[in-house]
Parts: structure tokens; C-alpha cells; sequence
DNA sequence: AGAATAAACCCCTTTAACCCACTATTACCC
DNA sequence: GGGTAATAGTGGGTTAAAGGGGTTTATTCT
């Protein structure tokens, strides 16, 4: 199972291509063949799951009831703003042009790893989430039961 | 299972590395293989975890629901600011640039043990961390109920 | 058939992982 | 108690790989 943990900072380069970090590309499970699904995240981010995680997701999307429209919303916002891309030879994936409009990502780009997934955000866009004035690390946590 | 106590002043060298005790090394569970998570701790200090421990830290964190915008701030500021990585044949590890900069480190370090982890601290933050009026050692004492 | 788009291939620069070397302190033995 | 040997702690250099960019070849749509 995979465990991504750090964060980088890459450039898109003019054709959309990013960089996966290497650290990543090592910690995938074998299953994974290098795939990802690159789709829209909370908070104006990108979400870069691995196949194999995907394919966990995708099965509690399809036990959504489509009888409801909350439901057939919620689908639709995800689905049509994912794809599947595999990494070429240089470990780069392309990110559609869509997806980075919806994250406001032009050049730069912030790699985060979140245990199952990665996020990709534009720096200032992340820096700017975590500066939430009154919601230091510590007051999180207070708040916080892991157990 | 791993216990440390104990406190040791070490210096960073220039690339980032660290020395980790070698009663620590030594009470490494062997399941740990000499690696290890660093991560963003509380208070300006650093978390040292072997990755035996980290494991069970890690299964909490992935029970944590993301559809709530909380615990997704939480877990992106825990896991974008940790690092895994595994002793060099001189028992080092590297700490990324950023968790230095998120403790306030620059060269002198201080490594103390608490238990199941050990910490790191810029030794002046940890001194001003015990010398908050008020609150001696009996004075917490008084507020902590260990049974 | 030609143009446009996307995929595959290749190269260069920089970074970090790995290896080796030195000093000082501690532990052990005589 | 002094000498010796091992180990702990610190420092630096070399090399392979990672990151960033460009060029050519395939493919698809017009």
C-alpha cells in the first residue's frame, strides 16, 4: 500500500507535462503500472490517485444511487473532470487543460503527498490554505481524536 | 517496542544530516530496519518515529473522513511536512530543508527521547518552551491524572 | 493529402545518494 | 591509572539519477 509523504516543487512545462517525484514513483504499489487518475480535489487542489486506489474509489461512486440528483451532480462534477494517463518514460504525466484552470495552475506547481493520494496545487493557492488565521497546527489538533 | 529517554546535543551538517544517538540506534526494534519518519510536531519541535510506530500512527490518520474540510488541513499539514528516510551507514538521516525551517533549526540540535519517539529541537526554542512561567514541573503535575 | 496534435525519444544540468576518510571520545584491558 | 582499541560523531568528494527542456516521429481529424 502506498504512503506518500513530503512535498515538492516542480514547473509544468508548456506541453502540461508534470513531473511525479521519484520518492513517489518508488513507493507505488507494482499494481499500479505507473497509472494514475488525475482528478479535481477539494479546496482548489488536483488529486493524483494511483489505479489501483482509484479503482477502490470508483466502486463507492458507483453504489451512488443515480436516482437522486444530489447524487447525479456530485458524479458528474467528478467524473468529467478526471483522466487516466500513464507516466512516459521520463516519469512526467500530462495534466489536461481544464483541470489546471480549475486549480489556477500556470507554471509552478506544489506536489503533496496525503498517505494514498498526492495533490497538486498552485504554491501561493496552498500557502494561502494553511494561513487561516486562528488555525495553528496545535489548535487543529486539539480538536482533533485520532483514536 | 522501542524506549527512549534521554537527551544528546548534536550539530547538522551542511547537507541536512543528522546523527541519531546510538543508545537510540540501539533501541531500535529490529522491524524498524534503522528507518524512520520525520515529521512537523507540536510546538516547534520535530518527531523523530521509527517506522514501526508510525505504521500504527498512519492507520489513524487514514480513518479520518476527507469530506471534512478540518481533517483534510490537518492531514495535509501532518503528511506534506514528513519525510521517511533510513540511517546512512554513519547512522544519519537527512531532514528536509523545509521541517528545519518549520522548527528553527539551523545547526545546534537537540535530541531527546519520549518514549515510543524522540524529538528535535533548536535547544534555545526548547529552553523557552520549559521556562513558561507558571507552570513548574509540579504545577502541571497537579492537572494530570495518570491512572 | 496536409495540418495539427500528441506521443516517443534524446540530451543537458543540477541535485542528492553513496562511499570513504578523519578526529575525538569512550570503553576496556593490562 | 595509563595505554590501546573500538566506536561514535563530523566532514567532504564522487557518481548516478532526477528534473527540466527540446526535437522528431506517429496519429488523427479535416
Amino acid at each position: 500500500m502506498s504512503s506518500f509523504k513530503g512535498q515538492f516543487r516542480y514547473t509544468l512545462d508548456a506541453k502540461g507535462r508534470l513531473n511525479i517525484p521519484a520518492k513517489f514513483r518508488r513507493a507505488l504499489a507494482p499494481e499500479a503500472n505507473e497509472t494514475f487518475v488525475v482528478k479535481r480535489g477539494f479546496d482548489s487542489c488536483l488529486e493524483l490517485i494511483p489505479i489501483d486506489e482509484w479503482k477502490i474509489y470508483e466502486e463507492k461512486l458507483r453504489r451512488l444511487s443515480t436516482t437522486k440528483e444530489r447524487n447525479r451532480r456530485f458524479l458528474r462534477m467528478t467524473t468529467a473532470n478526471a483522466s487516466e494517463d500513464t507516466c512516459d518514460k521520463q516519469g512526467r504525466i500530462t495534466i489536461p487543460a481544464e483541470l489546471l484552470k480549475l486549480a489556477n495552475i500556470e507554471k509552478e506547481v506544489l506536489i503533496i503527498g496525503v498517505l494514498d493520494k498526492m495533490e497538486i496545487w498552485n504554491p501561493e493557492t496552498y500557502q494561502k490554505h494553511l494561513d487561516l488565521p486562528g488555525e495553528s497546527y496545535e489548535d487543529i489538533a486539539e480538536s482533533i481524536s485520532l483514536d
